[in-house]
RNA sequence: GGCGGCAUGGCCAAGCGGUAAGGCAGAGGAUUGCAAAUCCUUUAUCCCCAGUUCGAAUCUGGGUGCCGCCUCCA
């Protein structure tokens, strides 16, 4: 079995095959740099993380390009409000882009291109159009003749005489427009007074939308690329009209599989920035929401389909990471106790009667996980793998960490530790990794000095003898208020972690 | 109006013709002075109707209800 996606090009889950043997180019589209990234953005771009990671892991090199769209009308309205230029609003927000994705554990894209830098080629491509008859200028505008296309549409299952009587029975006419027909995109838009610009033969202006990621991808990737990716919403019109320039120009087929991710939805609605019900990552992880939970929220779900947004969807996120941190960190936090530096190469193989049934369960976990994953990257089912495998190691890592924990038998730890190193390969492929509890050492409010908690546990013990329950409670609520929990063990011991 | 998608337990969510993964919550048990935490166990016949089939959550037809796109958008 190999990989499985589902090409929007076609509505079907096809086989991937990669154009040359494997090696495998993706384009991603990226966000336009006015503001800070939402949990929208944030799946987007963990999803085509886990689909780069899965890949690479099947044995593909692998080159992502991801843009930046650093010019756009929404930069310099944003420009225009602080008082600032557009390049100090777009340089701003593509360093906030990089903590946010650096923080979620998203691996750089290979390159990332930036509109303002390929002026360049995004003028030589217009010209080209224009000189193919794909485009006209008008008034230092330049427009794409979508009619022009026999094709346009094939993205989106749109018919452009259908969709035209269609849309003017319900939508104005774009009034004062100077294109020959609704359809038809800018290119090149001439630039208002006052607005940044870079000289063209049209006049002075700056790119339309559509035509960076047609000229990026070319200069980036060449003319025929593997993988081109982004969310629902991207469809139409902008890869519809990416499609159009780009066969328009090259003659050539610019994607073969086009993948989209479902929206991120709060209470049944997309979010996003024009509505208003928007939560950027940055306010979930100020908020003390770990990087991976918010990783885990997402993966919990299939990409295609939409995913609701929500403080119980978020809380039980949380609480589901926190059982897979637990395995995940058991070698990493307790690995000298069960003693798996030594164990490792030290393995006989008839020391273990029990070492083909275990292996061939491991190799269960193994195969089921891929399967998953193969299925056009069903991370939910490759979820409950981890889950399945994460169980015991979990038990032990908690075991631990409450000094539960009794010596095992050797073969019973080289067991788990091969558990737990498969777990903890599997966990990559879909970017999940071991994380501290957030808030263990530096949380302001938590600056209660350990000998005080000391002196509060022996005051409750004392209360406790004495069977004076209400003063111990009242103790423990006190401290549980300045973030200390108090664990009871047996034998009268208790201990305390900072939460 | 056109195009596309989705409907599975209290909530989220897999399943792709062979008798319902996983997470959260809930329940029971162990532990505890009580808690918390932890560990173990446990909870569904799949929106409705009609069909195909030995057999359907899964295929077909017809309903109903949501959502996305058609304007900037991941």
């Amino acid at each position: 079995m190999s990989l499985r996606l589902t090409n929007t090009l076609t509505r079907q889950t096809e086989l991937f095959r990669s154009l040359l043997p494997n090696q495998v180019s993706i384009y991603c589209c990226g966000v336009t740099v006015y503001d800070l990234c939402h949990i929208g953005h944030a799946r987007s771009y963990i999803v085509w993380d886990v689909l780069r990671r899965y890949l690479i892991w099947s044995g593909y090199k692998v080159t992502f390009v991801q843009n930046f769209t650093d010019i756009d009308d929404k930069i310099l309205n944003r420009a225009s409000k602080e008082g600032s230029t557009m390049h100090e609003v777009s340089e701003r927000n593509i360093q906030e882009f990089y903590k946010d994705m650096d923080a979620l554990g998203i691996m750089r894209a290979d390159r990332m291109p930036r509109a303002t830098k390929c002026i360049v080629e995004i003028r030589s491509l217009i010209e080209e159009l224009e000189a193919k008859g794909s485009a006209y200028s008008i008034d230092g505008d330049v427009y794409f003749s979508v009619m022009k296309q026999a094709d346009y549409g094939k993205l989106s299952g749109r018919n452009l005489e259908e969709q035209y009587i269609n849309a003017d029975k319900r939508m104005h006419k774009s009034e004062g427009s100077k294109k020959n027909h609704s359809y038809d995109f800018a290119l090149w838009k001439s630039a208002k007074k006052g607005e940044a610009y870079f000289p063209s033969k049209w006049g002075n202006g700056r790119p339309g939308w559509h035509i960076e990621c047609s000229a990026m991808v070319k200069k980036e990737l060449g003319d025929t690329i593997d993988i081109h990716l982004g969310g629902t919403d991207l469809i139409f019109p902008h890869h519809e009209n990416e499609i159009a320039q780009s066969q328009a120009a090259t003659g050539k087929e610019l994607a073969r599989y086009w993948l989209h991710n479902g929206m991120v939805n709060v209470g049944g609605e997309k979010m996003s920035k024009s509505l208003g019900n928007f939560t950027t990552i940055r306010d979930l992880l100020d908020k003390g929401v770990s990087a991976m939970t918010i990783r885990f929220f997402v993966l919990q779900a299939h990409y295609k389909k939409p995913l609701d947004f929500s403080d119980e969807a978020l809380k039980s996120a949380s609480k589901g990471w926190k059982g897979l941190n637990s395995a995940l960190s058991l070698g990493t936090n307790h690995g000298e106790i069960l003693g798996w530096s030594k164990s490792i190469g030290r393995d006989k193989e008839h020391d273990n009667p029990c070492k083909e049934i275990l292996e061939e369960e491991l190799n269960q976990f193994h195969l089921r996980f891929i399967n998953a994953m193969d299925d056009d990257l069903n991370t939910s089912g490759a979820l409950a793998v981890v889950f399945d495998l994460a169980r015991p190691l979990r038990a032990l890592n908690n075991q631990i960490e409450r000094r539960e924990f009794s010596q095992k038998k050797s073969d019973e730890i080289r067991t788990l530790y091969k558990r737990w190193t498969l777990l903890t390969k599997l966990s990559n492929v879909l970017g999940l990794k071991p994380e501290k509890p957030m808030n263990l050492s530096s949380k302001k409010d938590n600056n209660i000095e350990d000998q005080d908690i000391e002196n509060a546990i022996a005051q409750r013990k004392k209360a406790k003898s004495e069977k004076d329950y209400i003063k111990a409670d009242n103790i423990r609520e006190l401290l549980q208020k300045q973030g200390i929990e108090l664990i009871d063990k047996q034998g009268g011991i208790t201990e305390w972690i900072r939460i």
